[in-house]
DNA sequence: CCCTCGCTAGTCAAACTTGACTACAGGCTC
DNA sequence: GAGCCTGTAGTCAAGTTTGACTAGCGAGGG
């Protein structure tokens, strides 16, 4: 899975009701430009493409307030809500090596209720764990890496990361547990988008971190 | 840059001369189909846009011995054995959120000279180190995380990871500067191919790690 | 008043990826 | 000896991503 559906469905979330530019601009307020690779043209073909299967309503509007060609806006159905949550769980419940989906994934995590949140995270450190094991029954001979030659570096590597991974969920799940942060079930959601006609503090030219790829 | 070209191109100089079943096959051998997402579209895609680019030498041949379609055989011309270094050299010198470039990369790194592959490590762990110093520069504010709300997980997170990946570097600069593994400039190159005829010991419906994406 | 510049908003062709499909040969079974 | 499975070798359409490009409007300068 890309990163880019969950991202551009969060962001229409979020408005209610947005036009691609707007979800471009959010995209970019949250600096997904960098760390995840959202193109316009895949955040265009995104929101065409969820219209399309029905995650998505299209409603065509007249030529914008503001030079320009005209625009669409969209609205997430309720299809397109269930398609979020389900993106979203997998996200933060799968072990993969991409970093963008699962920075979108801690990005949305207050979406879901507290509990439900922890429980996905336990989750997480359960497949890691599993994860972990299997590449040590399946790769590396049981007289151990020595056997390998450079090859073992990898498994040395793949042990490594999702030690860190595991302890960095482990060390999430405990401050969520703790009670840090307002989650969906709770009081005022988070609200992380750029209202109509706010300004992007970000939108300067400014190095960004990711920006080295 | 996604690995596969990487991977193709390694897997034909191993070869010397070798058609685009017996790289697929290669790249099942080193697991690639799962680690990273090879799948024999993009194989056969990689190999021939590489040809039209002059990185590969396509010689057509007569059908094959063993049924199927005839079979184009490819070789490496000296243009693509210098983007096969540059592609092995970025690979191991950037930091960026993608496991499969990075297990290619550790996997060919035997290929270059002892010294060089040190030194390239260790640029990769200066360029870490920026990296992390730029989250925290552009992305933190001075009060630190706690303003962001949940979103400070994010820099936490990138942070956590950054430090392990440095880690592991060094790990592994340790290992090589303490004379592990043969390198290019060093007696009996590795070899990690199959050779016509051998058969796959992993080729088997077994499961393995990186399945679960 | 005209010209350029930057912002708004989005399109497009080319490249790449995915997953399913084709086609042929040999061997095995019934 | 017909049907069927496995292994060999690769194609194809559909979907996705990329990077460059278009086009309108308003502000500001000369």
């Amino acid at each position: 899975m890309s990163a880019i559906r969950l991202l551009v469905l969060g962001a229409v979330r979020m408005h209610g009701r947005a036009h691609g530019y707007q979800v471009r601009n959010d995209l970019e307020y949250w600096g997904a430009h960098e760390w995840s690779h959202a193109k316009p043209g895949s955040i265009y073909h995104a929101l065409k493409q969820m219209a399309k299967q029905g995650l998505l309503h299209a409603h065509e509007i007249a030529p914008s307030t503001a030079g320009g060609p005209p625009r669409t806006e969209y609205e997430i159905t309720e299809q397109g809500t269930e398609e979020y949550f389900r993106l979203l769980r997998e996200a933060l419940v799968t072990y993969d090596q991409h970093g963008d989906v699962k920075t979108a994934a801690v990005g949305f995590i207050v979406d879901l209720p507290r509990a439900e949140a922890v429980a996905l995270l336990k989750e997480r450190t359960l497949r890691i764990e599993q994860w972990r094991a299997s590449v040590l029954k399946d790769y590396v001979p049981e007289e151990g890496t020595a056997g390998l030659g450079h090859i073992g570096e990898i498994m040395n590597m793949w042990v490594h990361t999702a030690d860190s991974e595991a302890e960095w969920t482990r060390g999430l799940i405990r401050r969520i547990e703790g009670g840090a942060y307002t989650f969906a079930d709770e009081g005022e959601p988070f609200v992380g988008v750029l209202a109509e006609g706010e300004e992007n503090p970000y939108a300067t030219g400014e190095r960004h971190p990711g920006d080295a790829h």
